[in-house]
DNA sequence: TATGAATGAGCATTCATTCAT
DNA sequence: GATGAATGAATGCTCATTCAT
């Protein structure tokens, strides 16, 4: 008697994500109890315990949603056609860290990081998903000087390890000061590529 | 055995910080337990709840410690002789950004940021430090643009922002990927500044 | 063991609140532990404190229990047909000081009025309670002066306080002295109502 | 080098006793903790325990000051020249269950009862204390009756419980209603001695 | 002698998880 | 399946007492 369908079983399975993601946007992973999920859940403690089988599995799926998708949405970027500027690419950039949870995200993003600096599974994921980023904006560096857009020198792999360090940067100081916005991060961030006086050019 | 010099207190305090800087640097604010931190600075319950009166007012101090001092040590160079160079600046920064702890560092730094998601105090603290790191760094791109050492172009402010914002991702990095160097990032960074191809320049 | 019966969730407060109390009687409030309760009930921790979510709430509900429903016996006694005497009031009056917990009440008691002097929540529950007796017992005064078994000089008011006073007294007595019976009480009490020679009768 | 007097050391001592019945006035005994005591007394933690040695004893100490000098007060009385009546008797009592230490006399009166009923040394104490009381009280009936205030029926041994009983009554309702006054009450209680109908007297 | 820092067993309470219904 | 009462080890913190100085 299967009685519920596999839609309904995700949906389920989204409905305690999405609760327990807004817990811990608020109080972390650790002061964060399962009482509460099952609280935010409007579930019972056996229905929580019927999807997630422990908090820390619980807390890896958060963290693996948090770590957001910021990837697929830059591969997109790559293909698209016409020149490609950095500003276009750093723009996609802070724009995919806020959109996986809209407000919540930094929160829980913080959190994550701090998650990763202990359970050694979890830092597996984020260290993958850094990896995928760094290579996917490594291309991206490289296709816009191949547009022209950005100067020649420099090793395309350390310049991407930096934009993508640029990302907990945006989400920290976005975090601590509300008044940080997207088009100014992204306005200091251009000024700073291409700020080599004319002296060091020749 | 009272009457203890203010020295033997001050030694006494710092012990315990650093007992309970180690255990949260293993395994964060809220799975280190008092208990963790007692047996770690080789001292009684009751002793550490002399210097400490909660267990919030421990982490509030750990935060206080791990936020750390860079914005004295980019002051200092504020202040130095000679033609002062972005690469020079970024150096100092991101040594700054270590030495606190040692190798504790970034650990313990991620703990905080997402201890400041969830206790205003901390998030105070940290926002503190972070402007007036905005701020000396703002002087020190100033400073560079009169040494002739980077472009006129671009708000000194949100130019700085974005370089404070590289700290957090340098951090986050080097706690996912053991192979990162202060070269390498320092190197990526300064290929980055001055990346606008000759074009734009015109 | 879920989804059970109001009347299971009504029998197993009760079974905390007997254990409290045993323990209470024998401990006071402030040197009986929640452990001890925990083990006198037979229960977990968990369960204990799904009842009481404290030790003030547990502490509360017991002197809510002990401060007992003297008032409600003597209400009864009001609405009894026939000639009422000083003597049958003061023995329902006593014998409904010691009923609520059999032995234990004299213990309890006085633990419940020691708390009243220092939790004004249980000091507001004895004052009330101390007021509705005070009124009971006025109408007792002036129902047995109507029966003619009571002198007609006084104030009802006052000389209902002071009935009313006499509780403790016996209370404590009874406490500190085991001869003591509510026999020799009552005949104590009703010797000394009554008193006055004849002399300043006139 | 004996230093200080014995004076000096009996002050040491009260000022002591009364820091710590402050204290117990308004924590009670098992809510005051020695670091209260130390504190309020302004001594340190080896000199308070120079004079008791253990919170036990210091309990004990105060509950003997507490239990009060009411048998002295009324021996007195019943030295005095005149016609002694109930009303003098009733106004010298009430008044010296309230001498012992001003406002908070009724506040620790009720924390030793409680202490009674756990400390069989407190009990000792408390029953001693009680039966001197009624035996002086036992020949205050017998000379007010012989002085011919007070009427010849009843065991006056019996009548003196009652009255003693009557302070414990009279401690309590101060506590919880500050409006009563000992007018009140020694006029409640002359009333109710007395009250027997003409009827019965014949 | 007087001090007060230090001790550590003990306390109230929480919380991830289970399992009888 | 779903429920939620129950478990009990673990947690943050207290406090009577001691003893080195």
């Amino acid at each position: 008697m299967p009685k519920v369908s596999q839609a309904h079983k995700d949906a389920r399975r989204q409905q305690i994500l999405e609760a327990a993601t807004r817990c811990v946007a608020a109080q972390g992973f650790h002061r964060t109890t399962m009482a509460d999920v099952i609280r935010e859940s409007d579930l019972s403690a056996g229905a929580v315990y019927g999807y997630f089988k422990s908090k820390t599995e619980l807390i890896r799926a958060i963290a693996d949603g948090a770590l957001g998708t910021a990837a697929d949405r830059l591969e997109q970027l790559l293909e698209a056609p016409g020149r490609l500027t950095p500003a276009r690419v750093l723009e996609e950039f802070l724009a995919a860290a806020l959109e996986a949870y809209g407000d919540t995200s930094p929160r829980v993003a913080v959190q994550v990081w701090a998650e990763a600096a202990r359970d050694p599974e979890v830092a597996a994921m984020a260290s993958d998903r850094i990896h995928t980023l760094r290579s996917v904006v490594t291309a991206l560096v490289r296709r816009c000087r191949s547009d022209g857009t950005l100067g020649r020198r420099g090793d395309p792999e350390l310049m991407a390890q930096v934009l993508v360090g640029a990302l907990p940067g945006y989400v920290l100081q976005r975090l601590l000061d509300p008044e940080l916005t997207n088009e100014t991060y992204v306005r200091g961030a251009t000024d700073l590529i291409g700020s080599t006086p004319a002296v060091r050019r020749r």
